[in-house]
DNA sequence: GTTAGTTTAAAACGATTGTTTGAATTAATA
DNA sequence: TATTAATTCAAACAATCGTTTTAAACTAAC
């Protein structure tokens, strides 16, 4: 159907121009042009501009989601009564969004934008979507780190979720910053990399530094 | 003088508004009005809205450099021919932002809208001042971390960065995430729970993973 | 007290934005 | 095939944007 399919290539064009434009400086004209579709179209299928962006979200993040919660799932079925290695909670967390990152390099770049954004309407639409996520790896985390605090494990999986994302949004970044030493060959190694990162900072001792 | 005024007023308005509202949503009509100043004083003082942005960056990037720089070259006084402990390099990196954001909440979350925004112009402004900081912590880092290969460190570094900037921006996002368990009370103890986390981050094992 | 330079004031400029309209076109149904 | 619904189209809309303009007000030195 010739309906479904420029919603399609609404979503697809959006998506690839805001990430590489920004949000706000992505104009329907700019995605309708290249889009080879009328400028109407968009306040057609999608109501607004806003109602694009909410498509674009909403399309990507609940695949990505169900994917975490598959695997979350998957370990608890295999750890039964014994504990989950947090390295393999961190798998489950990180790996189904450094795979997007892969297969799709837009839209977790378009993502990183929303989450330091402060405009209201776009952030909570995206964060809503992440609430279920960080409570039932939250409640994950807590059962394999138990010496924890509580306060002290949530930020420490608010440090995580900022390597995370930033390990979205900057990934071209970093080959400029290391000068071309660091490559991104495959999801596996940036996933070990991060894991490995981020397991070390979660199980790190309770001391008081400085 | 009521030139130097003006403009610092404006500096001051830009810097609360773009990191309420956001950059591209603040328009120079909603800072003039704030700041009971002329429409034209923008254009008039800094030239354009990019040189406002620019205005707002330079004042407090340098600041925040020096310290960097200032306390690292302090551990290297005191730690001559001897190793800088990590906690102490992460420290020197990471106090200065942190403080800023004690004392003025709205300039890293301006800064952190830029990191994540594709906009070509003011990003290179921005990342270009942080070059050099990011040069310099990681020879220190090198001389700490000597078993580290240099591809690994330069990711590693990219995490904690990650972490460092979410810190920044989504400072009040923890508060709501954690149902208000987490509290920034002071300066020492965020930055005692980042340099935890990330140092030992930064001094994970090199294993393979999964 | 006059003059030159600086800052503000109010208004308008041209360009661009998201959105809406109503007719034309296509697809689906019976 | 005739009728209806869904979609696309070109054009215009009203609002807002950054910027510029011209005159007025102010400051400071001679």
């Amino acid at each position: 159907m010739a309906s479904v399919s420029t919603k399609d290539i609404l979503l697809d064009t959006a998506e690839k121009l805001f990430a590489e434009k920004g949000i706000k400086e992505t104009s329907l004209r700019d995605i309708t042009a290249l889009a080879n579709v009328n400028l109407a179209s968009v306040n057609y299928h999608f109501g607004s501009k806003d109602g694009l962006i909410n498509g674009v979200i909403v399309r990507r993040i609940n695949p990505l989601n169900e994917e975490r919660f598959r695997l979350l799932e998957e370990l608890n079925e295999i750890y039964t009564e014994r504990e989950v290695p947090v390295e393999k909670i961190l798998y489950a967390l990180l790996i189904p969004g450094i795979r997007l990152c892969f297969s799709n390099p837009h839209f977790l770049r378009f993502a990183g934008q929303i989450v330091s954004d402060p405009d209201q309407e776009v952030y909570h639409i995206f964060v809503s979507h992440f609430e279920q996520v960080f409570k039932r790896f939250r409640d994950a985390f807590k059962c394999s780190l138990t010496h924890l605090p509580e306060h002290e494990l949530m930020w420490r999986m608010h440090f995580l979720i900022g390597a995370m994302i930033h390990t979205w949004t900057n990934h071209s970044g970093l080959n400029w910053l290391s000068g071309g030493v660091c490559k991104l060959n495959n999801e596996e190694e940036v996933a070990n990399r991060l894991i490995g990162f981020c397991s070390a900072g979660l199980k790190a001792p309770l001391v008081k530094l400085i």
